[in-house]
DNA sequence: TAAACTAGTTTATAAAATAAACCAAATTAT
DNA sequence: ATAATTTGGTTTATTTTATAAACTAGTTTA
């Protein structure tokens, strides 16, 4: 029987960011919307929705004068990852 | 860059018939309702929506005296489902 | 012959994704 | 100096999608 997939991470943009989260483990805001090609009002939702979940933690500062906001992925957040393309991998016969 | 996934494909319950779908060759809709959990009305949306799209074909017949569907994958819908395996490979980092 | 079950479809509702509008501050041009 | 533009976002509205509820048509069982 296969197995059902963890919502929050089956959508492609949160994916896509848990996707960078896993090999960069800190990431701004701005660096993901340019890889993801995403709005920027779609990725805060979903960044908001990572975080809520403990996926990933946020960070807000500065660099220099202008506001930045950096994401990094938790355990929590990689033991998910981790689990997803476990339960995936049926789907897709790999 | 990570590419864009076949938003028809990246559904819990339409992977989940085409990854029968896949193996079967052929398949009954009440196997596929017991095998994903769906309610009828749920799959008889989604297997709508991957008939239309050209991923598979519905026979509609009889076994005894009861109406009975069957679903089978056609070439396209194969080769899309391939193409998603790929696509998504990038994202799972595999 | 009435009740319950099978095999679905259609339609309505809930949830999710996405885009549009907005905000605050910084930078650039005049 | 100040007006226009850009940056870095958030909030809210709209669209799309998924799901469930209600319905249809016929069959089997009591």
């Amino acid at each position: 029987m296969l197995k059902k997939l963890d919502p929050l991470l089956h959508s492609e943009l949160r994916l896509a960011i848990m996707s960078l989260l896993i090999t960069l483990e800190k990431t701004e805001f701005t660096y993901i919307k340019e890889q993801t090609e995403a709005t920027a009002g779609n990725l805060s939702v979903q960044i908001t929705k990572l975080e809520n979940a403990g996926y990933l933690i946020v960070k807000k500062g500065f660099k220099g004068k202008m506001p930045q906001t950096t994401c990094s992925i938790t355990k929590q957040g990689r033991e998910a990852f981790e689990k997803y393309v476990a339960d995936l991998k049926d789907y897709l016969k790999l």
